[in-house]
DNA sequence: AAAAAAG
């Protein structure tokens, strides 16, 4: 189901290059900060950077249930799952996780937007030039799609010529963008192999635990959440891709992020993925696109204008959002492109020619376009980042800062920038302040993965045992498995190099294994992925590329061979399981390589109820710095509270009675000051 | 120190 339906048609033409590139006045040196004029009285307070006093509001607190409600919602996902094999749906509401969206009945209608009357959406119907396309031309679907929500032309191709995406799909005779996403059988998508799990145990959904997953929210005006859709001005096009993709309640996360986003405020969001983050700013942005009445786009040669941007830190991770974002915007007219690197280029810059509206990115190859002038962000308006803590990351801030700073999008303030991720260390969200203005900190409890559904497991195995070790497992494993047949499991380890090794072990030894890594062309990463998601390789070696966001589903097992250094790389890695309702395993092999993440890692076992091994309480509390991993390797590790509270103003001061003061996970920290222990924080 | 992300 990694589509990468842009990449790997043909390997065989170099990329050309283009020779009518816009000259360089197109593209100034120095950064200009083009405010549009739709963005003019927009947001105006927000226009002076934050760091104002923040108000403590919007708290909602509850404790309990937590782990009911994490079951709950992983069952949804096996319900999903079962779906796709024609189990009998439950007929309670089902939350189907972002993943499996795409696997309902190929039945979805093809029908136009009944066009509510609804001021903030109605458009002068008729197509008109100087339309938000940047091909400029009319919009011949106007009047098919109704007047509502309805923008025809879902891309222009260049050149003019009129055609919606209706057209498009019969003038151009391949496959289009625009089939229906939601039939991923009869699209480019291979499903098959996940039939192998369609006997899974079907649960119902109780929504109403949902109630009960903490969550904190604080900056200044937060919008109140909303408990459906409903409530939510999305627009009817939308609404009904939503009722396509069963998605009948919003998720917490949801709830929350998205009033404050439609409010048009900055976000800084902690949420684990498969919480429906995704969901919580394509809502948003789709809807807030279609909500334009006009956008005039530049006309520069070969360039094109996205109005909303999201990042994410792998090429994977990029694929996943934009199959996601297309089944939101299906047939709203709002055209949804991915750009990653490691796939030819050429077909990426014809997707961006017809009309591009949303870009879903990774940061090189992002570069990559706006330094060929095929791309400018001065029209952007919606700028997410998926991942967020790991993209301002030492390694990827440059990158960041360039695109966001030092190109021509428009300023913090101007745009909408809504940041999340499953952690926010403070030292991250510090960084992170400076793309933000004003914004809202959000923090919604774990939902599907982290800890309470996954046992984790810590054994001291010294590197040299660390192979025969992994075979005691999975040999045990394949023994315990049902039908023979080995669980799926995810071994994740340091190195590339290690990951190459390990999996020819693997298979030298008759385990059927194979790897994903950096140094993978990416037709092998989607490849090892798919054979992995299958069971046709039911062991995958994997390095940091897989640990965030990736829904594999199915995963019974994380083995991390090689500990991360970072706590924070830990919960990603482990939430790889723990998915789909099932009882997740993590076993960690601990040496004395890793004292550095023995108390952080104690710590977070004993918040998740986990048992910690007596050897491991004591490597912990012999840990540097008393090892609070808030404090290790000089990087602040907080996350899941606004660091706000905690820097300049919000010292000393309980806002909730204490607690809350560690880490995105909860677990309960000693340092920060203040704050009574063993209150549980909104990660509980 | 490693991984990721452009080619």
């Amino acid at each position: 189901m990694w589509s990468f339906g842009n990449g790997f048609g043909g390997f065989t033409h170099a990329v050309k290059k283009n020779l009518e590139r816009p000259c360089d006045s197109d593209f100034p040196s120095k950064p200009r900060k083009f405010i549009p004029f739709w963005a003019d009285g927009l947001n105006k307070s927000s226009l002076t950077p934050s760091f104002k006093r923040i108000s403590k509001q919007g708290l909602i607190y509850k404790k309990g249930e937590d782990k009911k409600t994490y079951s709950v919602a992983n069952s949804a996902s096996e319900i999903a799952v079962s779906d796709n094999s024609f189990v009998p749906r439950p007929t309670r509401s089902t939350y189907v996780p972002p993943h499996l969206r795409n696997r309902q009945a190929s039945d979805a209608p093809n029908l136009p937007g009944p066009a509510t009357e609804r001021p903030g959406f109605s458009r002068t119907p008729g197509g008109s030039q100087g339309s938000r396309w940047s091909g400029g031309a009319p919009k011949p679907e106007l009047g098919r799609l109704g007047p509502g929500y309805a923008y025809g032309g879902a891309a222009v191709g260049r050149g003019g010529g009129s055609s919606g995406w209706h057209n498009r799909s019969r003038s151009w005779d391949r496959r289009e963008r625009e089939v229906n996403p939601f039939d991923d059988d009869i699209d480019d998508k291979n499903n098959d192999g996940e039939q192998a799990f369609s006997e899974q145990e079907n649960t119902g959904i109780n929504f109403d635990a949902y109630e009960d997953i903490p969550v904190e929210t604080s900056g200044e005006n937060v919008p109140p959440p909303v408990n459906t859709f409903a409530e939510i001005d999305l627009g009817e096009l939308l609404n009904q891709n939503i009722r396509r993709c069963k998605y009948v309640k919003p998720t917490p996360i949801q709830r929350h992020a998205i009033p404050i986003a439609l409010a048009g405020r900055d976000l800084m969001a902690c949420a684990q993925t498969g919480s429906g983050k995704t969901a919580a700013f394509c809502f948003p942005i789709i809807s807030g696109i279609m909500r334009e009445q006009y956008v005039q786009r530049p006309r520069v040669a070969r360039t094109v204008y996205p109005l909303a941007l999201i990042l994410s830190p792998t090429r994977e991770l990029s694929c996943q959002i934009h199959d996601e974002a297309r089944k939101f915007s299906y047939q709203t007219g709002v055209k949804v492109v991915v750009a990653y690197g490691g796939a030819p280029i050429n077909q990426q810059l014809r997707e961006l020619d017809r009309g591009v509206d949303i870009l879903v990115a990774t940061p090189g190859r992002l570069v990559d376009l706006l330094e060929r002038a095929r791309l400018s962000l001065q029209m952007i308006r919606y700028l997410a980042l998926d991942e967020a803590d790991r993209m301002l990351d030492m390694g990827f801030e440059p990158q960041i800062r360039k695109i966001v700073e030092q190109m021509d999008m428009p300023n913090r303030g101007v745009r909408q920038t809504m940041l999340f991720s499953a952690t926010f260390p403070r030292e991250i969200q510090r960084l992170a302040s400076d793309f933000l203005s004003n914004y809202i900190f959000l923090a919604v409890g774990r939902v599907g993965s982290s800890t309470d559904l996954i046992v984790q497991r810590v054994e001291f195995v010294h590197e040299s045992d660390k192979r025969s070790h992994l075979m005691d497992l999975l040999h045990a494993q394949k023994e315990n498995g049902a039908h023979g047949k080995q669980a799926l499991t995810l071994v994740f380890v340091e190195t590339k190099k290690g990951a190459d090794s390990l999996e020819h072990w693997l298979c030298l030894n008759g385990f059927p294994a194979t790897t994903i890594h950096g140094d993978r062309t990416q037709q092998e990463r989607e490849l090892a992925l798919r054979s992995f998601k299958t069971g046709k390789t039911p062991i995958l070696v994997a390095t940091d590329v897989a640990a965030r966001g990736l829904d594999i589903p199915h995963v019974a097992h994380v083995v991390n061979f090689d500990l991360p250094n970072d706590i924070d790389d830990y919960v990603h890695r482990i939430g790889r399981t723990g998915r789909a309702g099932k009882s997740g395993l993590a076993t960690a092999f601990f040496n004395e390589g890793n004292m550095s993440l023995a108390r952080p890692l104690s710590e977070l076992m004993q918040e998740a109820n986990q048992e910690v091994p007596a050897w491991l309480t004591r490597f912990a509390s012999r840990a540097p710095y008393g090892g609070n991993k808030n404090r290790r390797s000089g990087a602040g590790r907080f996350g899941g509270r606004d660091f706000r509270r905690e820097s300049s103003f919000g010292k000393n001061l309980d806002y909730y009675g204490g607690g809350n003061s560690g880490s995105a996970y909860g677990v309960p920290s000693n340092y920060g000051g203040g704050y009574a222990p063993g209150v549980t924080s909104a990660w509980d």
